[in-house]
DNA sequence: TATTGTTGATTGAACGTTCAATTAACAGCT
DNA sequence: AGCTGTTAATTGAACGTTCAATCAACAATA
C-alpha cells in the first residue's frame, strides 16, 4: 500500500469525500470522522496531508473553482469563436453536470456563506466571481460599446448567479437548472439584438 | 418591568442580538454565549424564551422573511400604482438599508447554506424565494403575454437575487448594492419597453 | 408570600488535533 | 533469491477545547 507516491491519489479522494460529507450532512456537520468515513481511511490521515480540517475544506473549494475554470477552458480554448457563441460557452460552463450535482451546489453554498468570515475563502469566492465577469466582459465587449458591454456584462453574471441560486434552492431542482440556462441564454441574445436596432 | 410585554421584548432582543453576532463571528461561530453576551443577558434565557438556540435562528430567519415582506407592503399596500412602477417598488424592497446591512447580508446567507440541510428552514426559504417570483408576475403579466410574463418573471427574480449575492460577496458592497438597484430597474424597463417595439 | 423572570455554574457530548505505534514497500547487500 | 534496515503511509486512542442544555438559586414584582 504505501511506498508509491500516494499524495495526489489520497488528497483527491478526499476531496471527494468531503463532497460527498457536504453533501450528506452539510458543511456544518461534516466533520473529519464523517469524511473519513465516506474515503475508507482513518481520521489521521486528514491532519497529514492538509494539515487539518481547515486545510482540506479549502483544499475542496480551489478544486471546484478549478473545475469550473477548465469547464470555460475546454469549450473554448483552441478554437475561434464568435462573440455571441463565446457567451453562450460561458453560460453553459456555468451550468455542467458537476455544476448541477446537490454535492457541488450544497458546498459552493457552504462556502459563501463561510467566505464572509474567513478571509483566506474570501480571497478565492472574490477571484471567482471576478472571473465571471470578466469573461463575460471579453465577449460583450466585441459586440456592444464599452459601457453597454460593462454593464451587459454585470446583469449577466447576476442573472446566471441568482439562476444558480434559485435552482439549487429549488425543490425541483433539476427541471429549474435546465431552465435556467435556456433563459440565461435567451437573455444575452436579447441584449446583443437589441443593440442592433438603435 | 410589567409582564406581558416582557416576552416580546426580550425575544426581539435576542434576535437583535443574534443578527450581530453573526455579523461579528459568522453564524458558525455563533454560541448561546456570543448572543446572550451581546444581548446583555445571561444564556439561560435563550432556552426559556426559544426552548433552545435552534428555536431563536429560526426565529430570526422569521424576522428577516417577514421584514423583507413588510418592505414591499409598505410601499404599496392602499396606493394604486401601475404595473411599471410597482415592479420599480419590488426592486427597491430587496435592497432596502436593512437588506444591505452586513448583518442581514451574513445571515441570509448562512441560512441559505443551512437551508439545503434543515428541512425546516428549506421550508421558510422556499415560500421566500416564491413570493418573489409571484410579485413580480402579478405586475409582468398585466404588461406582457402570459407566457412572456413568466420568462421575465423569473428573469428578474434571478438577476435581484443574483446582483443582491454579489453585492454581499463584493469587497465594496456599498457601491455595488447602488448600482445592483439601478441595473435591475433598467433591466425590467429594458423588458418593457421591447414588448412594445414587436 | 407567590409568581414570574433571570442568572451562571455545571454537565456531558462532540469535535479537531496530536503522536506513538504499526504496516507495507523498497533499496542495498550478500 | 533472501534478508535487513529505512522510510513513507496510515492508524486510532488520548487529550484538551468548545458548546448547548440544564437547573438550582436568586431577584423583582404583584
Amino acid at each position: 500500500m504505501p511506498r508509491p507516491v500516494m499524495k495526489k491519489l489520497r488528497q483527491q479522494q478526499l476531496i471527494d469525500a468531503t463532497l460527498v460529507s457536504v453533501e450528506r450532512h452539510g458543511l456544518q456537520h461534516t466533520t473529519i470522522n464523517t469524511i473519513s468515513g465516506f474515503a475508507g481511511m482513518s481520521s489521521g490521515i486528514i491532519s497529514h496531508y492538509f494539515g487539518g480540517k481547515q486545510g482540506l475544506i479549502e483544499a475542496t473549494l480551489r478544486y471546484l473553482i478549478d473545475e469550473l475554470k477548465q469547464a470555460l477552458l475546454i469549450r473554448t480554448s483552441g478554437k475561434t469563436l464568435s462573440p455571441a457563441v463565446r457567451l453562450s460557452m460561458i453560460v453553459e460552463a456555468n451550468f455542467t453536470e458537476l455544476q448541477r450535482s446537490e454535492a457541488v451546489a450544497k458546498t459552493w453554498l457552504s462556502f459563501w456563506a463561510q467566505a464572509m468570515h474567513d478571509p483566506g475563502l474570501a480571497r478565492f469566492q472574490h477571484i471567482n466571481n471576478q472571473r465571471l465577469y470578466s469573461n463575460l466582459l471579453f465577449s460583450f465587449k466585441q459586440l456592444l460599446p464599452a459601457t453597454d458591454a460593462m454593464n451587459a456584462a454585470k446583469q449577466s453574471a447576476a442573472m446566471i448567479d441568482g439562476f444558480w441560486l434559485r435552482s439549487a434552492l429549488s425543490s425541483t431542482p433539476e427541471e429549474d437548472f435546465k431552465q435556467a440556462q435556456i433563459l440565461s441564454k435567451a437573455f444575452i441574445k436579447a441584449l446583443i439584438a437589441q443593440h442592433g436596432e438603435n
